[in-house]
DNA sequence: CCTGGCACTCTGCCTGCCGGAGTGCCAGAT
DNA sequence: ATCTGGCACTCCGGCAGGCAGAGTGCCAGG
């Protein structure tokens, strides 16, 4: 799948074409002149109109011949003969690299979306508003993760009985996150003791990373009585698989309604699409594949599942201070504005990573 | 929007021809074959076609006239001159009140769903199961809405200390679902005093159905020391205050890749559905129509929405026991197989119930 | 190395044409 | 009174041909 490499081989292009300067700076602003219009018009785009629109300096004659040496070296690629021309995924790759940068927000977009983030009342909201508020700026398909169990940490263990031999447990982490579960006890469960695990629990495993929580709790039925270690075990098997439950990171999704300004060829685009769109797991790895800190692009060939071959994924870590504890990103056609996407890509993040360090 | 009636009318077609009975059995028969047929083939069928693969005992010529009737009532429709016939909204609904029965599930098919959902853990896991099973045996959009809180009765109510004045209340429901909330304290709590509260609140609220549970606490604080009586008027407010939060009801989706199968005339029709699938109030206004106990078909224009009018909703509410917590249903197209679908949902909601009723 | 000019190609669109499907109506049969 | 076969009519869909427009590649000259 992943035919497309990931940075440019100017090498390559050398030997193929020996003219001299095999990608000169011209040629550049000629791609970028392309991805631009293609990007605004959605049509392919030819030589003529791109100099009109474009003050390039040369005639279109001369660009002509530019395209010619792009097309030969992959970056873009005519839909039939004397027709304009369009980016290949090369193209949109080197454009990413080497030619775009990213559009900043401007300062009432950003106190915009500070001030739609801030009225979150709780992480399941700031999660909804986020995603909501991505597909809104980038209009397109917007993706964010929960904050991930792995990289919070414990704020409080609790334990409540419901039956004489059922405990619910409830696990509450820094990053807002509550997860619950039931456990079935061997046997009735005294008050007492329950007071003392839930004690232990907190005193031992209170300010953890998640991860750590096992070896810290690993020899805790030792400090009990013979008698009640059976229970003491069951609720801590419950509690370690509701941390190795990482799987079940929830995703969530807005403006697939978007979806229907991606082309022409509308049923045979769009449906693997909206079939990926349901695969958690799909969703999942997709924003796996993003790099921690840095911003991650993933255009057209290079996503590993089929359905996306025509979209471009653009995603980034968030968090709360400094380390990211998941991902967001946006799901969009390959033709799609890269420095405005990554502008708000970036703004969100980095909001609402602000916002979860201040909850 | 709704300008369909709900129900047939017979004295206005005497009216307006006077050939004799209205609608006799012949004519009610091409109708149900006329909707057969153009659910099978999505082509508007014809008079020949008919007779071929129904066997009415008729020559294509009766049928004609049949047709014509049938359409001077407004049950059918010519999309252009010398085309066949599709049904219209009302031959819809005069199917689906008087033509149709309902199609029960195959026992393989039941064996299948029970034990399919019986596979969830938890809350979100039946409501997830649910949801695909619908969307997979209909092959349309599914929705599920959780158990409300309305219904539910409270089985558990902790509070845990998160910091001297942060506490944090949890809200656990006979089906399962758990809410949350931070409360902010006025000042420090004792634990004593949270001791108290937790066993005061359990004693008086547990059990009781969440509506009852403002009124059942409503003196909670004179119980207290007069010192103590802020601390417990802010519990109170935030948990009522999430008590009446029923507009947070939660609703899960699936299936949405199914729209592409829809019709032919794309991007249309699939775009105001897709919106108002992100809008959880439509979906949420869409099942609250449905009545409790029936099943409710809505059928194109009859929906209130507009972005749905070219869609039919199946629904109808599921529940532990015999009261009805939430609803499902689908969302399809206008042509699609009634019969099949409703035997679908009819089929989940019950096994759902059944679920809920166990755990 | 750039440029203007020219011939060429391909698409998109419009037109006219035809066959097929389906209807509506009517006169005759039952 | 009702059904039926026949017939003329309408309209869609597909196909071929023609035409304008856009765009290219190439070449010779600046």
């Amino acid at each position: 799948m992943v035919d497309e490499p990931r940075s440019v081989e100017p090498a390559r292009a050398v030997e193929t074409r020996p003219v001299g300067r095999p990608l000169d700076d011209r040629r550049l602003a000629v791609l970028r002149a392309i991805v631009q219009d293609y990007v605004g018009t959605e049509e392919p785009v030819g030589s003529k109109a791109l100099v009109e629109r474009h003050s390039l300096g040369v005639s279109p004659a001369t660009v002509r011949n530019d395209m010619a040496a792009l097309e030969e070296e992959g970056f873009i690629q005519q839909p039939h003969t004397s027709a304009g021309r369009i980016p290949t995924d090369k193209g949109y790759r080197l454009f990413v690299d080497r030619l775009a940068e990213v559009k900043p927000m401007s300062s009432p977009e950003r106190r915009a979306i500070r001030h739609f983030l801030e009225g979150a009342v709780d992480l399941d909201d700031v999660v909804a508003r986020t995603v909501r508020l991505l597909a809104q700026l980038t209009r397109q398909v917007a993706v964010v993760q929960y904050p991930s169990l792995t990289r919070s940490t414990v704020r409080h263990i609790e334990l409540v009985q419901l039956t004489p031999a059922k405990v619910m447990l409830v696990l509450i982490t820094n990053t807002g996150r509550v997860e619950q579960r039931l456990v079935d006890c061997p046997g009735a469960v005294g008050d007492t003791v329950l007071a003392d695990l839930r004690a232990k629990l907190n005193a031992r495993a209170g300010g953890r990373p998640l991860p750590e929580v096992p070896v810290a709790l690993e020899d805790l039925p030792a400090a009990f009585e013979p008698a009640e270690r059976a229970t003491v075990s069951t609720v801590l098997a419950t509690l370690f698989e509701t941390l190795a439950e990482q799987n079940e990171e929830r995703i969530m999704l807005a403006g697939t309604a978007n979806l229907t300004r991606f082309g022409h060829d509308f049923p045979l685009t769009i449906q693997p699409v909206l079939e990926a769109l349901e695969e958690q797991v799909v969703l999942l790895r997709l924003l796996g594949e993003t790099a921690d800190a840095a911003m991650t692009v993933r255009i057209g060939h290079e996503n590993a599942y089929e359905g996306l071959n025509s979209t471009s994924v653009v995603s980034v870590g968030y968090g709360s201070g400094d380390q990211s504890v998941a991902k967001l990103g946006v799901i969009g056609p390959t033709r799609m504005d890269y420095p405005g996407t990554m502008g708000a890509v970036r703004a969100v993040a980095r909001y609402v990573g602000q916002i979860l360090a201040e909850s």
